[in-house]
DNA sequence: TAAACATATGAACAAATGCTCATATGTTTA
DNA sequence: TAAACATATGAGCATTTGTTCATATGTTTA
């Protein structure tokens, strides 16, 4: 973040920005921490994971096979979404059941339909 | 998306998934165009612009300062936030003055810290 | 315990992405 | 109208990203 006490990129001195927003503004890393969840959102695979997990629970083979993807594919990006505390896990025989980790996932999901769909 | 009539994939015959998920899965066009808009909200830079948007309407130049980045970059970025109508502008002089596009924006951005901050 | 099954992961590679630099377009003012 | 200012944009480049392929890890069953 700058520094702006004294305009140096518009040199006039104009700004339409209030002084006080500087002040008030988040932390970089709160910010980039925020980018880094929405770019977890922001690919076609991963959401349709997390869609496919909305209307149910399923093991990593059962998504593949729904979204006709490889095993392997699916568990890197199971992996990402891990990462991101977005999905959760529990093992049941040889196969691991993943679910949406809570009710935020499906929030965004909800709202970014709402955009899409105006 | 896949044909399951007939398990394939795990050719035992198991499956975790509900019969009728694969029949309300939304279109694949509809989650292309939800990750696509995720991915928009999925950079530091553009995050930040929204955020700074969020506390007050400003021009490219403010931006720019306020962020400690060039022109060119933010100015690039406006337009992807432009194109997936995130954010509206109208010329003010020499000046272009950006603002968010509506509510959804707020909302999604609210959503998000909420997970982050957990 | 060996074989089969389910999932995870590292390396490699092609595609997408964000910034910089130079320059074009548009607006105001001297 | 020329110069200054504000913004937009194309090309180039380095970085990131998502998939594939091969293989490792973990679990069950014959």
């Amino acid at each position: 973040m700058a520094e702006i006490e004294k305009n140096t990129c518009c040199d006039d001195g104009h700004t339409h920005m209030a002084a006080d927003v500087v002040q008030r503004f988040p932390k970089e890393e709160t910010l980039y921490n925020l980018a880094e969840l929405f770019k977890v959102f922001g690919d076609a695979t991963r959401i349709k994971i997390l869609y496919a997990l909305f209307e149910s629970e399923m093991c990593v083979c059962d998504i593949a096979c729904l979204l006709g993807m490889t095993q392997s594919a699916i568990s890197h990006q199971l992996r990402v979404l891990k990462q991101s505390r977005l999905v959760k896990f529990r093992r049941e025989g040889k196969s691991v059941i993943y679910s949406l980790a809570d009710s935020h996932v499906s929030t965004m999901l909800g709202q970014g339909m709402e955009h899409i769909q105006e």
